[in-house]
DNA sequence: ACAACTACTGTTCATTAAAACAATAGTCCG
DNA sequence: CGGACTATTGTTTTAATGAACAGTAGTTGT
């Protein structure tokens, strides 16, 4: 089943993943013939074959374009997170302008329903070192009502910052997971941004 | 654009994405109108036409199942990384067995080259605690050379566990973040199965 | 009230595209 | 050496598919 494919099948593969990647949709084998430069289309039919019979492929026949990539096929369903800076003032407005670029992944890794309304926030600086929040650290964070000891992304003069949020009789304050930070916060016009949901550390090497 | 969508063509979006994410492709007009039970083609056809003016949706005119979603063009390449277990012990050849499902991520996102063997493991355990890595963490590693101060997912006493990794006069130690952890272990068979490159954090809420 | 849109039916047509069949030449393996 | 596989050409057939046209009802907004 995993045979090792020839050049020729491995120029053909990168070709079907560029056409899916680039046009969303997987050539036909005129187009095959056409990128080839084969003079029959019956070479870039056997050359599906060849594919198909090491694994590599799927082909559901009798259909148009039906070539498919069996690992697709076994993905959960993908959704684009959008990464704001670090200072979303605004936010609700600023949204589209602030768009800094997407992170892609998984639902099911993340572990958020489909319908959230999740975006993502370039951490800076120390505040929350003691849960373990880096500088740098991407948060992924959600739209909804905060709860007691959730770390939210809160707006506070201007700037957006990662606290923890605290309920004490009933009134919300802020904390900061630094004991060189400012202990308490009190919160006059808080505003909660988002959820603290996950967190995503790259660049470690 | 960004109009609203009525019920019935929301239901139309569900098919296509279901028919993505389950056969692969888009379905054709005809497959569209056996789901839905029209008596004519034409009603598909009206559809797709009414989502693509509400842009969500792109065809490709005089193409089979030429059916986009516009986020599928823009996204990054997405790669499947298998994420074994704790305990990976072996590792070569136990990596079929231990593996507990899949992070699908952009590639861009992690930073990682195309070809890189990266794989996954979930952190148990406090031993990394002062690096910031926590229990409960998955961390994404690549398969090479460690270098001084990496930090590397290293086979010791048939167990898996993360420790820096520190090249004392040539002779390499592992050393764990953590003051209340054993602080220096003497490597003798030192088996390093992939260096930190990401960290992933979910289940926050 | 009227234009614009949604949500279809019913029919026909042109094209796109897969697939089958018959060959040829070269490589690789035992 | 021969059989299996790769890598093609060239031709023909058939099915899959998109697309156009002419309607009918119902809803919505101004």
């Amino acid at each position: 089943m995993a045979h090792k494919l020839t050049e020729r099948q491995q120029e053909l593969l990168e070709f079907l993943k560029f056409s899916q990647s680039k046009n969303g949709l997987m050539p036909s084998t005129r187009e095959i013939q056409a990128h080839f430069g084969f003079a029959s289309q019956t070479a870039a039919m056997s050359h599906l074959r060849a594919l198909e019979k090491k694994g590599v492929i799927v082909r559901l026949p009798g259909k148009a374009r039906a070539v498919v990539f069996p690992e697709d096929l076994e993905r959960e369903e993908v959704i684009d997170i959008p990464v704001y800076g670090s200072i979303a003032a605004g936010m609700a407005e600023v949204v589209e302008e602030e768009r800094q670029g997407c992170i892609s992944i998984d639902i099911a890794s993340l572990g958020i329903p489909r319908n959230a309304r999740t975006f993502a926030l370039k951490v800076r600086g120390e505040s929350m070192i003691d849960a373990h929040i880096c500088d740098g650290d991407t948060v992924f964070l959600e739209f909804r009502e905060p709860r007691h000891m959730d770390i939210v992304a809160a707006l506070i003069d201007g700037e957006t910052t990662l606290k923890r949020f605290v309920l004490e009789n009933g009134r919300p304050f802020l904390r900061a997971e630094n004991k060189n930070f400012p202990d308490l916060i009190p919160a006059r016009e808080l505003v909660v941004q988002g959820i603290l949901v996950g967190l995503l550390r790259t660049g470690l090497m």
